[in-house]
DNA sequence: CAGATCTCAGCTATACTGAAATGC
DNA sequence: CGCATTTCAGTATAGCTGAGATCT
């Protein structure tokens, strides 16, 4: 084995569309061991972090803020109802929906949550400045505006 | 249901991480549909990009310069070598390895992948100007670089 | 012996699809 | 009726693990 063998094609390195698989497969491991440490994965922070800012709401709705399927919600909807993060309860007024809401243990283990997130992006960032996470945070969002 | 339900949890917009993955998500089946009309997928990119710009290695080789997986790497190379675009021979200097090479279908086929992955470079940074372009994938190579 | 290589079976999480039952 | 919601079963992919056989 002569030379680096770490070394990656250079038609992959200069597109963007690689450099964020590669940066997003290592983000993931980072962020799924963190949550994993609090007996959670990303689809609990998500449900919670949309329950904690929109309110209680159908399951349909909260699949559409968490960006999530209605099929992956309603199982991870089950798993947090079962630990007592959130509750799952008849909508009076539309029999067809199922009301969720965030319970006080909830919400602590959001903030429990959150902390272990923010500790990612450190770990994840560890390379750029302020400035330029600002700048990186910036781009990322207009692409994912533009793709919304 | 009063107001949008494309909004997203402040947190979530704020998590350089979180917009990484839904930029990652855009991305993939952008890349994945336009890959498929050639019949290809992102593993027989990699690995004709690896081979064309590194030449014929054995497939662990192969797996350290692609990013990929020793156990993925034989059925994508088995999917190339039956489609011609590949030739896998044993290596006479050491007899646990196979020698993977890319044929001259192969390199035609590389290129016409080539087009189709620059057509989604586009497509994904409509929104950013050339110099926002350059600054995106200076960052990501940086974030890449460090982890590796 | 340790270590590398190849193959195969199987696993996890994300993301998604189809269908059915229920209700608006 | 059309349409929305929930639930369940199933699919596909990337990425990864373990085991075994082979060879250096």
């Amino acid at each position: 084995m002569p030379t680096g063998e770490d070394a990656r094609p250079a038609r992959l390195m200069a597109k963007p569309s690689w450099l964020i698989s590669e940066v997003s497969r290592v983000a993931y491991p980072l962020l799924s061991d963190r949550l994993a440490t609090a007996g959670s994965r990303g689809y609990h922070y998500r449900l919670l972090a949309a329950l904690a800012e929109f309110g209680p709401a159908s399951q349909a709705s909260l699949g559409r803020h968490a960006a999530m399927d209605r099929s992956d919600v309603a199982a991870a909807v089950s798993d947090l109802v079962g630990r007592g993060l959130a509750a799952r309860a008849p909508d009076p007024a539309d029999r067809r929906r199922n009301v969720i809401s965030i319970t006080p243990a909830g919400t602590a283990h959001l903030r429990r949550l959150d902390e272990l997130v923010a500790g990612v992006q450190d770990e994840l960032l560890t390379p750029l400045s302020a400035a330029e996470r600002q700048q990186l945070t910036s781009l990322l969002s207009r692409i994912v505006q533009h793709h919304g």
